[in-house]
DNA sequence: TGTCCAGTTTAAATCGATTGAAAGTGGTGT
DNA sequence: ACACCACTTTCAATCGATTTAAACTGGACA
C-alpha cells in the first residue's frame, strides 16, 4: 500500500522512459518499443523484453499521457456528448458506455450540453481539440439537429448516436426497436381488457415517436381495434419548457374534457406517463384502479414510485455498451480503415 | 459557418504556433508570450501584440492541448469523481460543477465509480496521471471511506468533497446544513398537526444522518414533543443492496407491525421516502390521506411523481457550483499557494 | 566615439515520449 | 578473408508548445 501510494505522489519527479532505460540497461527506444508492443518488438530478444518489463514494473513506470499523445497523435479517449446529464434516460446509457470502455485503455470524456444546443458546438470543438478518437452522442428526445455530428463523421471520426432514431445513413445509430415497443405497449393494454385507448405520442418530428405510433397502429389493425382520432395527440415539437411532463399533463386534460370514452393511456415515455398520472389524479382519478397507464424507457425511478410505473423497457445500459462497442470496433482494424 | 466548420477538419494539418509566427512576422516565442499573456508580455510592444492577436484570430489558431500540457505541466482540467452517475442526487451536483467550470478554461473530467470502491482507486490514479489540477468528489451516502482523498489532498492537489458531511479537517467539504434540515422536517410535520412521528434515519455511521437526527431532536425538545424510541430506526450501514428503498420499506413495515401509534414519517432521503410510501401502500394506506411522509434532497423526480413528494430541498446545483468555486479559488493566487 | 541602458524580440533548451532509418553484432557461404 | 545475412539494438528527428537567458536596437550620456 505504501509503495502504491508513493507512485502517486506528485512531489517526486515523475519517472520517465529514460529512467527505465537506464535502470534496465537498454535505450529509450527499445524500452518504448517493448512496453508498447509496437510492431517492431517482433525483433526484440525475448530476454530483453523480460528484463525491460520487469524493470518497468518494479519502478512503477507510467508513461506520460501528454508526451505520448503529442507524439503519437492518439489520445486514447472517446468523447461522450450527453444532451442532459440530469435526464435519467441518459445516465444509464452513460454507465453502459463507461462499463464497456473500462475494459479497454480508452477513457470516456463526458461533456454535458445541459440541453443547450449552443453548448453542443462548443463541446464538439473541445473534443476535436483534445483529439478524441471517437464520439458517442447520447441524445434524449430534446436533441437538437444532428448536422454537427455529420460534420464530425465526415472528418473520419467514428461516431455513434445512441438513444434516438437517426434519419441519416451517415451516422450509426443505436436504439431500441421502437416499432416493436409501440406494438408491445398496445398488446399489454389489450390483454388487460382495454379497448378504448388514448395516446400521448411524442413530437411529430421525432422519428422514434412515429415508429412507436406505427407499431401501435399495426397492433390495432391486427386486432380490428378502432383507434379514436380524438384520443391521439402529439406532444409539441421540441418544447422550450424542456419537459414532456407538462405537455402530457395538458393533453390528458384535453382527453378528459373531450368526453370521449377511454380506459387506458399510452404515454410517449416515462416522464410523460407521470404527467398523465398527475392529470388523472388532479381529476380525482386513480391509477391503476380507474385507468391504466403505460410508459416507455424504464428509467430507474419507475420501479420506485408508488404505484410503480408500468413501462416498456429500453435496455439502456446495454445500449450504452453496444454503442461503445461500435466505436471500439471502428478503432480496431487499423486506424485508416474508415478513411476510404 | 463554413469557415467555422473548416477549423475543425482533421484532414488539414493542424495549425501550429510556428504558422502564426511566420504569418505575423514574429518568432514563436513572442507569439506564445503574447497569446498566453505571460508575465513577460509586459515588455512586448503594443503594436506587436495587436498584430499577433489579429493573425492568430484570422487563421483560427488553437494551441495544441497536449504540447501545451507537456511543457507547462498544467492540464487545465479538474477531475470530478462521482460515486454513481445514475443517482439523481449526484447528477444535479455535477451539472452545477459543469456550469461553473464552463465560464473558465478548465474542463471537468468526469469519472463514475459506479458504486464500486475498487474503481475509486483506479480512477484517482488516472486523474493524477492526467495531471488534473483539482479534484471534486461527489459522494452519495454509499460513499466508501475517504482515506484515498486524504492522500490526494496531501499531494497538494486541491480537493473538495460535496454532498456528504466530512469528518476530517484535511478535506474541504460542501454540504447543506443537515442539522437545520432535520429541524425543518420536524417543524413542517408539526405544523401539519402531527405529534407522533416515526423516523427512518440514515446509516448510523453517516455523519449526515446523525446531524439530521440531532436537528429533529432539537425541535422535539423545544416543543416538548416526546419521540417514541420504537419509532426511530436506522437504515443498515452501507448496505450491499445499494438502495435505501428496500431498507426503509422494511423499517416502515416494522413500524406498522409494532402497533405503536404514529401519523407521519420522516425519511432519510427521497429514495427512502419512496420506500416508505411503497410500504404504506402495500398495507392499504395512502399518502397524504392516511400518513404524511417527508423526504430529503429534492431530486428531480420528486416533483413529478404523484402525489408529489414533500421533501427538504438540498440546493444541489448550487452546491456543485460552490464546490467548483472552491477549487478555482485554490487555483488562483499563484499555484504554490497551498504548498506550504 | 564608446558605453550603458531601457525597451523589445528571439534563440535554444526543454517537456517525455514515438518511430523510421541506420548501425552494431556474429555467423555462413564461398 | 570478404561479402552478406539475420537478428537486435540504438540514433536522432519529431510532435507543438513554454520559458530562460541572451541578443538586438537606438538613443542618452560621458
Amino acid at each position: 500500500m505504501a509503495t502504491k501510494t508513493k507512485r502517486l505522489r506528485l512531489g517526486a519527479r515523475r519517472l520517465t522512459l529514460s529512467d527505465v532505460a537506464r535502470a534496465s540497461g537498454f535505450s529509450p527506444s527499445t524500452v518504448s518499443i517493448v512496453l508498447n508492443e509496437a510492431p517492431h518488438s517482433r525483433f526484440v530478444a525475448a530476454g530483453t523484453k523480460l528484463k525491460i518489463r520487469e524493470t518497468a514494473e518494479r519502478l512503477g513506470y507510467r508513461p506520460d499521457v501528454f508526451a505520448r499523445s503529442l507524439r503519437s497523435r492518439k489520445s486514447a479517449t472517446i468523447g461522450v456528448l450527453v444532451m442532459d446529464l440530469a435526464d435519467p434516460f441518459c445516465t444509464l446509457i452513460l454507465q453502459g458506455i463507461e462499463q464497456k470502455l473500462r475494459e479497454t485503455s480508452y477513457l470516456p470524456i463526458i461533456m454535458d450540453a445541459h440541453n443547450e444546443p449552443g453548448q453542443v458546438q462548443r463541446y464538439v470543438e473541445m473534443m476535436i481539440e483534445r483529439r478524441v478518437e471517437g464520439v458517442v452522442t447520447v441524445a434524449n428526445w430534446l436533441m437538437f439537429d444532428i448536422s454537427l455530428l455529420e460534420d464530425i463523421s465526415d472528418d473520419q471520426l467514428p461516431t455513434v448516436l445512441v438513444g434516438r432514431e437517426v434519419e441519416t445513413p451517415a451516422i450509426r445509430g443505436v436504439m431500441v426497436n421502437n416499432e416493436a415497443g409501440g406494438y408491445a405497449a398496445m398488446e399489454h393494454l389489450y390483454e388487460l381488457g382495454h379497448r378504448e385507448i388514448a395516446m400521448v405520442c411524442g413530437p411529430r418530428r421525432l422519428a422514434d415517436s412515429r415508429l412507436r405510433w406505427r407499431g401501435m397502429r399495426r397492433f390495432a389493425q391486427k386486432m380490428k381495434l378502432k383507434l379514436n382520432p380524438a384520443l391521439v395527440r402529439n406532444l409539441p415539437d421540441i418544447s422550450e419548457s424542456g419537459s414532456s411532463f407538462e405537455g402530457s399533463r395538458e393533453l390528458t386534460n384535453l382527453f378528459l374534457q373531450s368526453g370521449e370514452p377511454f380506459t387506458a393511456i399510452v404515454a410517449f415515455d416515462d416522464i410523460s406517463a407521470y404527467g398523465v398520472i398527475r392529470a388523472l389524479s388532479e381529476n380525482g382519478l386513480q391509477v391503476p384502479q380507474d385507468y391504466s397507464v403505460i410508459g416507455f424507457d424504464d428509467i430507474p425511478v419507475a420501479a420506485l414510485s408508488t404505484p410503480s410505473l408500468t413501462t416498456i423497457r429500453q435496455p439502456l445500459l446495454e445500449m450504452g455498451e453496444y454503442a461503445a462497442d461500435c466505436i471500439l470496433q471502428s478503432l480496431k482494424p487499423g486506424e485508416e480503415a474508415e478513411q476510404g
